[in-house]
DNA sequence: CTCATAGTTGGGCGATCGCCCAGGGCGAAC
DNA sequence: GTTCGCCCTGGGCGATCGCCCAACTATGAG
């Protein structure tokens, strides 16, 4: 087939992907219909079905992609900062953005719970989080941090739990949040 | 009317606000239906609008009343506590018993997530949280612990954001976390 | 006993759901 | 110019949704 149809069919496919995110976000991920996501995209409503074998197959694509990108992100961030207490801020500030009721920490918290209900979808969840624990702790171990393992998962349950919190919590910013959870930071020397 | 009928009916209402908890964490907020209740709870499809106004106001009431009875139950354990210490060894040890995909863990989740899109909802939510990470912070301040409320306030998140990781990482045990959290914890002639 | 009232029943309303599919458009291969 | 194969359209299928309501039961008040 030409390149132009079958480049407008990607595009088509990455509208979808994106309305998912979008939608997943504003609705909840089981108030989520293929209806709704056609008219976001832009498209015709049977070519959920032409692009994705079911409506779950959709909504997971899109949450995997994103959480990927984010891990990715994260994993950058890691390796321009200098020392852990630098880690930190710099994460809790890229953190500020999200404000607990931004599209994207929607998206995680509402993923995360549908992995509780799917099978596939827990185990790809799975394999990112601790994709993202393991850079994690391989950086704290790297910059003299004690029990890098568990720390990083800590540290990484932690920043969602303050998502989830900012979202009622406004208050909750990266400024009040940095000093204290820089106690979990303990380094070799030091005696907890 | 009698008492015998009027005592049925309250226990009707209550079924149903136990079948609302169960299916709000077994399918999710959103993809709880009337008929879903009315089976779980054992009574007529139409008894679920006699009782309650709504699908949302039952959904909104099982919810409130399940985390208020949560909070009062962190209440006591304060009471209980000696030390800051000993105070996060038994909230984590009580929390050991929610393995993030229990029926309580993934209906408070749910109902975080539902109050970014419900302003009622929303706005009781906010306040018990309020509630719980002000008598949390009025017992750190007792107990010597610096900066109570922003502490309160992270501790709280940081749990929730363990029992949320939980879900998916089983091995995220109390005695893992408990070590590595107790690092929040700065008494006030320490230095962070 | 009669009436009023609260609780209950089960089906019906229009809307929406996920998924399907017959058929049209259209550029590439030959 | 004909055929092929991919992309796309839009309506239809049976099921389920929230909510409603006329009719029935049961029980205390008069």
């Amino acid at each position: 087939m030409a390149r132009t149809a079958a480049e407008r069919g990607r595009e088509v496919r990455q509208q979808l992907v994106g309305a998912a995110r979008e939608l997943i976000a504003e609705r909840g991920w089981s108030a989520v219909s293929t209806r709704m996501l056609a008219e976001r995209a832009g498209v015709a409503p049977g070519l959920v079905h032409y692009h994705f074998a079911s409506l779950p197959a959709l909504l997971t694509e899109a949450a995997i992609g994103a959480m990927r990108s984010a891990v990715e992100e994260i994993g950058q961030l890691l390796d321009q900062a200098g020392t852990p207490a630098q880690m930190l801020d710099r994460m809790l500030t890229a953190l500020e953005v999200h404000t607990g009721r931004d599209p994207l920490s929607l998206l995680f918290t509402e993923t995360y719970l549908a992995a509780t209900r799917d099978d596939d979808l827990r185990a790809a969840v799975s394999g990112i989080v601790v994709d993202l624990r393991d850079r994690l702790a391989r950086w704290l171990g790297g910059h003299g941090i004690s029990e890098p393992e568990r720390t990083a998962a800590v540290l990484a349950a932690a920043i969602d739990g303050v998502v989830l919190h900012r979202a009622l919590q406004p208050d909750l910013t990266a400024r009040t949040v940095a000093p204290i959870l820089r106690g979990i930071l303990r380094t070799e020397g030091e005696r907890g």
